[in-house]
Formats: C-alpha cells, structure tokens, sequence
DNA sequence: CTGAAAGCGCTTACAG
DNA sequence: CTGAAAGCGCTTACAG
C-alpha cells in the first residue's frame, strides 16, 4: 500500500509538503498541489487514518453501549445518534452489551485506551454502578432521573403517572402491572409514577397485580399467565414497554378475552409495530430520535472541549390514545 | 495520562522490558514482571490501544454495513457476527447506511484508510454497484445469489417457491405480492420463487396483483389499499417481509377482511413478534444469527490470511405454518 | 532475561 | 511556500 512516503517520491515534494497539500491545500502552491494529486492518483494513495488518529491522539469515534440492539427504541435512538454523530465526522462504535456487565466494560475500556473519545450508555444508571471514570466523557441517554453524569431523558415518573391516570380517567380502578427486571430504574421509575396516580386516586398499591418482566415480548406474554392466577383480576394493565403490551394482549386473546372491551392494555416507546398491531397501542411516546441527538451533541461538545451547562435535559414525551383502552366493563 | 514511558520510569526498567511484561509476561522475570504491574497500577496506566493499532498495522475492527438498523432481521444478524467478533477480540463498527450510497462508502472507507480491517456488508449486491476493492476483505451476509464475493445466505428463489407452493397446496390459486423495492435483489429472487411456482401449477403471471413495498410495515398497509382496487382479488399474499406482512394484515382488517378466513397472508425473516402478532404469522425463517457467526467466521479467517475454500455458503431456511394462512373460502 | 535503537505513517513547529 | 527533523506510544529484531 502506498504510504505519504511513496507520494513524496513520486511527486518529488517533502512529505510535508505532501502532507499539507492534503489536509490543508491552502499553504501550498498550485503547481505542488498540482503534483502531489496527480501522484495520489497514480498510486491509488489513501492516507492511512490510523497512524493520523493516533499522530492527532484523537479518534473522531464515540461507543454506544446498547443493552439490547434488537430493541426498536434503541434502533431509534441510535438512528438520532448516527446523525449528528456523521455530520460532524464522527464514527459511531455500536456496543451491544446484552446486559453484560463483562461486554459493557470491555467497550468502556475502548474509551480508557484511546480508541474512542466518549461514550454513550443506553442503559439507564444502576446505583450500586461503580461511577465512570470522571476522565471519560460520558453522556447517558433514554435513562432515569438520578444519573451522575449528563443525561437525555424523558421523566419516567410522570409520564408512567400519566398513563395511570389516564386508565383511571376511563373508569379503571383495578390496574395490573407488567414491569421490567425490578432493579432495572427504567422499572423503578415507572412503578413509582404508577403508585402517585394511584394514590392521588385514592386506590391501594397491592403487589398481587405486579409482575415482572424483561421488557421482551416473551415476558409479556408470560406474564399473564400468572396474572390470570389472581382472584381479584384488573380490568388493565400497564406495561412497560410496547413490546410486552403486544406479548400480554396476544396471551388474552388466547386465554379468550378480547382488548380492549374486557381488559385494557397500555404499553411504552411507541415503536413503529405499535401503531400496527390490532388493537393499535395506547403507549407513551418517547422522542427516540431526538434523544439520541441531543446525546450526541452533549457528548461532542464535551469531547470538544465545552462544559455543558446543564446536566440533565428532560424531553417531552407523549401519550399517545388509540384502541387498545376503553372503560372498564359494566359487570 | 500516563504513558509506557512513564511505567518505565517508574519501575526502573526499559520500556522493551515494561511493555513485554504487558504483552508477553513469560519473556521477563518474576521479578521485573512484579515491578511493572506494582507501576503499572501506582499509574493507573492503560496501554493506548490506538497506537498499538498503528504500530501492528492492525485494527481488530471490522465494520458491518446495516441498510437499517431498526430492522429486525439484521439485528439479530449482527449479534450473530457480535459473538464471533468479540470471541476472537474484534470490535464490530457498525455502519447504518439507510440505503444511501454517500454514507455506504464513508464506511468502506474506513477499510481503506485502515481504521478497520475488513467488512461485512448486510445489503444485498446488486449488479449495477461497482466490485468491492480486491484489495479489501469483505464477506456478504444475507444477501442474495450472484454475488461477486464471499458470501453467506439463503436460498431466497427456493425459500419463496416453498412459501408460495404451499399456498398453493392449501388451494389457493390467486396469491398477490407485496415485494420490496423492485430493484433490490431479494425482491428480485424472490419474485422469481414466486414465478416458479405459479408456473409448476399451470397458473399465469398477473403483474396486476404484485405491489411494490419497501420492506416496511407503513409499506405494507399501503399496498393494500392497491389490491383492494383490483377486480379479480387475491385469495393470499406473499409478503417478501415480516414487517409488511403485518402492516397488509392491519389493512386487511380494517377493511373488514379476516386473515385467514377471508385471505391468507404469509411473511419472510420470522423476527420475534411474528409469533405474537394475531394471528401469528406463517412465514419462512431465516437463520439470521447462524448467517452471522458464519459470515464473521469467513471475514475473520480471510483477514488473517486464509483464502476460504467455498465462496457461498447456503444455509437452511425452515417453513413455519401458524395462524395467518388457510384454505381459501369456497364461494 | 534485558536494553538501546529503529521504525510504524503521519503532522507540525521551526527555520529558511 | 518548502523541507529537515522531532515526535506521537508503542513493538521487536538485534546484541549482549
């Protein structure tokens, strides 16, 4: 392969001249800026950017941790990364975690060897997390309130409350839960909002209606098996994702019961199947995309140098109403 | 940061002994070894990985071109290449090209400059895109016949006629379309499929029941407000993705139609939610992790050295028969 | 087992 | 506008 030596040669120019003539053809003269292309040319020259990136001690690539990439809401939010991240000339590193505490750090240690010059965390923070590096620049993105570090999210709390509430609204007063892993804050945060609306409502919190998932359409489903065990049965249910929305009302429909006209379903994201699926989804809408743009543009001002003045930028989010919620049954 | 130089001098030994205990612990003596990694944490010391790169001319990066990230299908693909790539140390950057040319050879170029030692390119070839570089390493994965490189796959023509003849086993003798773009290769195989099939029955092409989609859910309930205009309607459809299966069936619904009672649809990729959509989805698996440990095995193999022996590598696909299909009614 | 030295391919302050 | 030279942080053949 053609080196910045071989050029030199060919053109009969300093390989500082040959340098300048590339990444600043303004401080050469035409006629050598002249040689130096047509020598590249010849030789089919492309500087190598690893040894530039390292001679620069600067990589123009960020990491993204993703806990799971078969996620649509992170397939969004990483789409609004890769946009800004492109723009400015940036390269984006996906990290597919998988929830590995092993792989994640394995991608953070890119950053620690100066193969990338930040990060981003999809996944929301975790308290008993040991802090990042305060060397490393750190954004996270789509997590929960309580992040040290800066943070693009929507406010879980109130946006689970206002789901609730709205069920509420439409006359529901027994209301099932289907949450994520219960140490995951994306979890905790929605379960928190849950009880507010209930007990601005008045309505006790009973923990014989809550189940847990992992946010997959699979736990979804199965969670409703063990919600049929209850005596006392909710007329809906408030999952956290859209995904488990789909696996719960699929098994509904299996156990015989229709949504929404005997049991109410509302899940979270709203991605793209939401609007699809029959009944279409009651969910919450995340500004996925605009979430991961605001990351990036946070994590490249910190990479150039900035302090960004806020720490934590809340993005609206947005209930979206379609078929898969009605009043409650008359019985 | 801290600097093998300032291991070195702080261990009071060479850097050549500081960074064979690193790299090669057995070359040096129990001792030495023990004074380095005493340094080595006093430090806080990481090795910069980036000029490592340089000096070894070697990346342990390969990147993966996604026509879209959000689609299903290729995620579970990349994971696949994933588990290969981080079992044997490589980092996967992966490249969401969303079909634009521009952005597609942004990450070839990254090869090229050397930032990445091979690539895996999801977008099926298409006959008018100029050979890859010989020069550089790339495997195809999921793509289709034809292509000019290494490559992992289905048989899409087969997999399609399989789909499509057993339709036609149920009964059905009128099966519409709905493919993707009609210049991407998939549609282009697997409209073939289509034909063959039709033709081992006796039954004439109607160009008048195939409607172009995009692969996409919006796509796919589009393009049955098309069929919906034509005077002699299908009794099924052959949907050439998971995603427009499920936009058609939402369609279909809401024309007061039943899938399938009154129409039969079938989809392609089987993701997760095929199973959970209502009604779930006949369609025909492919094995996308499998697709991509394999095409990750055949880069990883190319680009330290060895020439693989089979340039195509066809794997099965498998028909899954659920919900959406049917005989069709007898009027 | 250890160290001095060359070199990977670039960029850039310095001198002219 | 141009060139000689130093240096980014490592690895490794060579000599001892």
């Amino acid at each position: 392969m053609a080196t910045i030596r071989d050029v030199s040669r060919e053109s009969g120019l300093s390989i500082a001249t040959v340098s300048r003539a590339i990444s600043n053809p303004e401080m050469v003269s035409k006629h050598s800026l002249q040689r130096v292309n047509e020598a590249i040319e010849k030789l089919q020259y492309k500087p190598n950017l690893s040894s530039q990136k390292f001679r620069l001690q600067r990589t123009n690539t960020i990491v993204v941790l993703v806990p799971n990439i078969a996620n649509l809401f992170f397939a969004q939010l990483i789409s609004g990364i890769e946009d800004v991240a492109a723009r400015r000339g940036y390269n984006v590193l996906l990290g597919d975690t998988r929830d590995s505490v092993t792989r994640e750090s394995e991608f953070i240690s890119l950053v620690e060897t100066r193969q990338a010059d930040g990060l981003i965390q999809l996944r929301p923070h975790d308290d008993d997390a040991p802090l990042p590096d305060p060397t490393i620049k750190a954004v996270n993105a789509g997590g929960c309130a309580g992040t040290p570090y800066h943070s693009v999210r929507i406010d879980n709390i109130e946006a689970a409350s206002k789901v609730v509430k709205y069920l509420l609204s439409l006359g529901h007063t027994r209301i099932g839960v289907i949450s994520g892993l219960s140490n995951n804050r994306h979890s905790i945060d929605r379960l928190q909002g849950y009880k507010q609306a209930l007990e601005s409502a008045g309505i006790a919190y009973d923990d014989e209606i809550i189940v847990e998932g992992d946010f997959s359409l699979w736990s979804g489903f199965n969670a409703v098996q063990h919600l049929s065990q209850v005596a006392n049965k909710p007329t809906a249910l408030f999952c956290m994702s859209d995904d488990m929305a789909i696996g719960a009302i699929k098994g509904l429909k299996e156990k015989g019961l229709q949504v929404p006209e005997d049991i109410s379903v509302t899940g979270f994201d709203d991605i793209d199947v939401a609007n699809y699926y029959d009944p279409a989804l009651t969910t919450v809408r995340q500004p996925a995309v605009k979430i991961g743009e605001k990351a990036a543009e946070l994590l490249l001002q910190m990479i150039e140098g900035e302090t960004p003045k806020v720490q934590e930028y809340i993005l609206p989010y947005e209930l979206i109403s379609r078929e898969s919620t009605s009043a409650p049954k008359r019985v």
